[in-house]
DNA sequence: TATGGTAGGTCAAAGAAAGTCAGTAGACCA
DNA sequence: TGGTCTACTGACTTTCTTTGACCTACCATA
């Protein structure tokens, strides 16, 4: 296994269901693992994302530290992501990233979270077409799936005639 | 025989009915067989396709790997609809039809079969390219769809870890 | 209020591994 | 024997990881 997925899976297990965050020194971890300090940096900004829930707060100089907390972001996160967040253009990588977090608040099943990877993956949109626009391809198909799911919940809501999509949520209390 | 269906088989011989997954190391695998590592793309481009039933996931740099996942089983009624059915291209009203019968044999939910209609809109695959690419590319998406669903559905019958697609059958017999 | 130590941030470069594609060679068939 | 399809290769590209040199912020205290 990577270095880099080790470090991450370490930080996830010290972020409990009842602990949303994390504090530590980054020198520290660095030196248990022994790799370059800057690799953590690396793991917090290819891991540790918005777009995975997470918000990162540090502090240099003595006593420094780097605090990691997950947020759930909640509200409206369709209206969120479907008028503001996507946008013309998104990458696989980015709009996997956003389908994860529907899964991990329960707002989708994880049939749903994959059915719509599969939707987006660059495999499915494997045309010969230019990136630029598969990446607005991807947008508009993943906007129209959230769109529907969003309508759904609604319609469920309003009427209780039509089952919506938001999934029994098991175990989580 | 040809090298191609040497390594062909050599993958088939590790997919076996408990072991539907493998991973390889592209370089390890063609330093074995002593040619160069894009003959590995090559046989999985040619044997491995999504209407053979099969996924290809990877990826890169350190550590990279390929994974090769068989998914649907022969004479399954995705197989059917991956590997005959739906064919290079597709029409929206077709596709739609296809997507109802399968909510109609409650192999799907209604929320899946929505998000499915939903991704292969002409709205949402409404970017300047021909429409016959269009079609080709409904076809894509919904294969992907529906091999996504296939194998969820055989990992829940393998390891019952994880919840299979199938939705509880109400008041069908 | 300088100043030096402490600790995190940034970035570019190197390394690792897979992907792509165009071109060549071989096989099969009319 | 010419044409078309399949197999194969190598050069080049892309993506992901890891490191180290250098930068910046904060704190204590002289």
């Amino acid at each position: 296994m990577r270095l880099s997925d080790t470090i991450e899976s370490f930080i996830k297990t010290m972020l409990t269901q009842e602990e949303p965050e994390v504090e530590l020194k980054r020198n520290e971890l660095a030196e248990y693992f022994g790799c370059a300090p800057s690799q953590i940096n690396y793991v917090l900004a290819t891991r540790f994302t918005i777009d995975d829930g997470y918000v990162i707060e540090s502090r240099r100089g003595g006593g420094g530290y780097i605090r990691i907390v997950r947020v759930i972001q909640s509200g409206s996160k369709f209206r969120y992501l479907i008028g503001e967040r996507i946008g013309e253009t998104i990458g696989e990588v980015e709009a996997g990233k956003l389908i994860g977090q529907l899964e991990a608040e329960n707002l989708i099943t994880s049939c749903e979270a994959d059915i719509m990877r599969s939707a987006i993956s660059s495999q499915a949109l494997s045309v010969p077409i230019p990136d630029s626009m598969k990446d607005a391809l991807r947008a508009r198909v993943l906007k129209a799936m959230l769109t529907s799911i969003a309508r759904k919940n609604r319609e469920g809501q309003a009427s209780a005639k039509k089952a919506p999509c938001i999934p029994s949520q098991n175990g989580v209390s």
